[in-house]
DNA sequence: CTCATAAATGCTCAGTTTGAGTATAAGGGA
DNA sequence: TCCCTTATACTCAAACTGAGCATTTATGAG
């Protein structure tokens, strides 16, 4: 980093993760960014007249996408020399802090060629909903692979450990909110496309059905990150709400954790749960019917942030994987 | 702020929060900077030859401090605007990337006047291990006055809210985590000394003993910030035995949990957890006896990691306050 | 109009987990 | 030896969980 000394003025770049839930799905907010048009997460720089790092981010978001941010928060600060080689990020600022933001409505995403997108485009292997990924096997295989072909014992051993804590084989269970130990594992394994470009090759890499669509520079790290870190906070904290329409019925509700997470999970244990925890309360309202009998509409119950220490939808999965009542 | 245009290049720096046990007091290590040697947190410029930012947070704490770090973890990214008023920072970084760190004992503290200082001296009324706080009722006082004066109805409840939330008043009990949102509202009710300074007055501001000693710029902040956080992740992360020497006793271990959370467990209860939990395993040897009966070695089990979920020690407090056998 | 289908809701029930104690055991010191 | 202190074992009722079964109320096909 030429001219760069002790305590050196660096730029600073913004990027946030705009999730939306519609139609049972988890979205991102994606643009199209170089001459490649690789799918990237929006970003922007810092600039001077941005009192905070958050006023900063809601302001160009909404001069990039159009989108109103509500709920903001802040995700990580990416260093420069962890993220890509120094050739590929030329023009790309030295540290990014990274926002979570989620939105209510995937609003056709205005400006910019901004669309919104399933996040599992991205990490196939992370939706478990309709059962185990029939992505998982080729890459637990390719995982095991590398982890055998590690130079020396010691490191096959550790790779093998990390590999069986965060895809979950013998002994350990799956973790939903490993995401990120999953994708670095495939980074690290070589088996994203990422990999391939960040170490300078040309090969467009890997990029098959299995280990999902690439992003630009470290975006899909982010996005990992911003999903691990959603699907954490959404048992202790009543953030889904953010996510939903000011009335609902308790299964979108169910749905849309469900999306998120990307678990099924029991369908009365869910309502039960929702309604002790006294997270919503009747609109007296009942809803258009979604094919069978005609449903409540609840809306979300904002005292229970009063009342409760931890509000949240601990979510104890269904029967693994499988169609669930 | 002169000369700052869009996107243009800050300095960025690192801030250390590291923490020890020792004594069955939580200790954070500090500085004293400045002409007025104010108490500081072990900051320093992200410098260009460090690969990452927490090599970078690495290197210059063993310089200063002479201390080697073990467990870091990111905490949080404060942008300039939000931190204090500019007049007061010149200086001061743009951007500052906050980290806490977990040491396992408190050495005596090399270099540059370093000390260990129990957290409690900067925040007086989180430390319920002794029943509720003495200085509790004058700052809810102190709140309720603030409150009261509040330009408009709107506001006055809203800050009524947020002052039952955060101190467990009429509904609501007392969440430890929320450190923050507490600091916070002393600060913004102008009750704390940073206040004060901040606000360009000369005034040392209150510096009672209620409301705790001051640190530099928005350092007590970004305490605030390690505690909430640390006693959020003791719950579900096995993170206390970083703390912890390799071999020691029930009590101690949960003495330590006491003093980071701040209240007082049921004795029973936490053995019984700890155990099931399959968190620690037998050594073999008793300890030199701590008063009574000798105990059970204990050394904490990793295994766990691969086994649970979320391996922590979800602190279920004992009675209200007093002195639990 | 009747029936099959799809949800929404209600309720049960056994197995765990929690919160709070009671009862003993085992050192050290007066 | 008695007392004080801490370590450990056990108990027990209440609350919470995980899995299902059973009903109710719409919609759409015959």
């Amino acid at each position: 980093m030429p001219g760069a000394r002790g305590g050196a003025a660096r730029s600073i770049g913004l990027s946030a993760v705009i999730v939306a839930a519609t139609g049972h799905e988890p979205r991102v907010l994606t643009i199209r960014a170089g001459q490649d048009f690789v799918e990237a997460l929006p970003s922007g720089p810092l600039e001077a007249e941005h009192r905070t790092l958050e006023i900063g981010l809601r302001n160009w978001v909404e001069r990039q996408t159009s989108e109103r941010l509500g709920y903001v928060e802040q995700l990580y600060t990416f260093g420069d020399r962890d993220r890509v080689a120094p050739e590929i990020a030329d023009g790309a600022p030295a540290l990014v802090v990274a926002y979570l933001a989620l939105v209510r409505e995937a609003a056709p995403a205005g400006a910019a060629g901004a669309t919104w997108q399933s996040w599992y485009r991205y990490f196939p292997w992370e939706d478990w909903r309709g059962g185990r990924p029939a992505q998982l096997p080729l890459i637990e295989e390719r995982l095991s692979r590398w982890a055998a072909a590690s130079p020396g014992e010691a490191l096959r051993r550790l790779r093998e450990e990390r590999i069986g804590l965060a895809f979950g084989l013998g002994g350990a269970s799956w973790n939903e909110e490993l995401v990120l130990e999953r994708y670095e594992l495939l980074y690290e394994a070589g088996l994203v496309a990422e990999a391939a470009r960040d170490l300078g090759g040309t090969t467009p890499g890997p990029e098959d059905a299995a280990t999902g669509v690439a992003m630009a520079v470290d975006h899909r790290r982010i996005l990992a990150t911003a999903i691990g870190r959603l699907r954490g906070k959404i048992k202790y904290r009543p953030v889904v709400f953010e996510l939903m329409p000011p009335a609902f019925t308790l299964l979108q509700l169910q749905r849309t954790v469900e999306a998120l997470s990307g678990v099924r999970l029991h369908k009365q244990n869910f309502r039960r749960l929702v309604e002790q925890q006294g997270l919503v309360e009747e609109t007296g309202a009942m809803s258009a019917a979604t094919g069978g009998r005609p449903a409540r509409l609840v809306r979300f119950r904002r005292e229970v942030l009063l009342e409760r220490p931890a509000p949240g939808l601990r979510l104890r999965a269904g029967r693994r994987g499988g169609a669930i009542s």
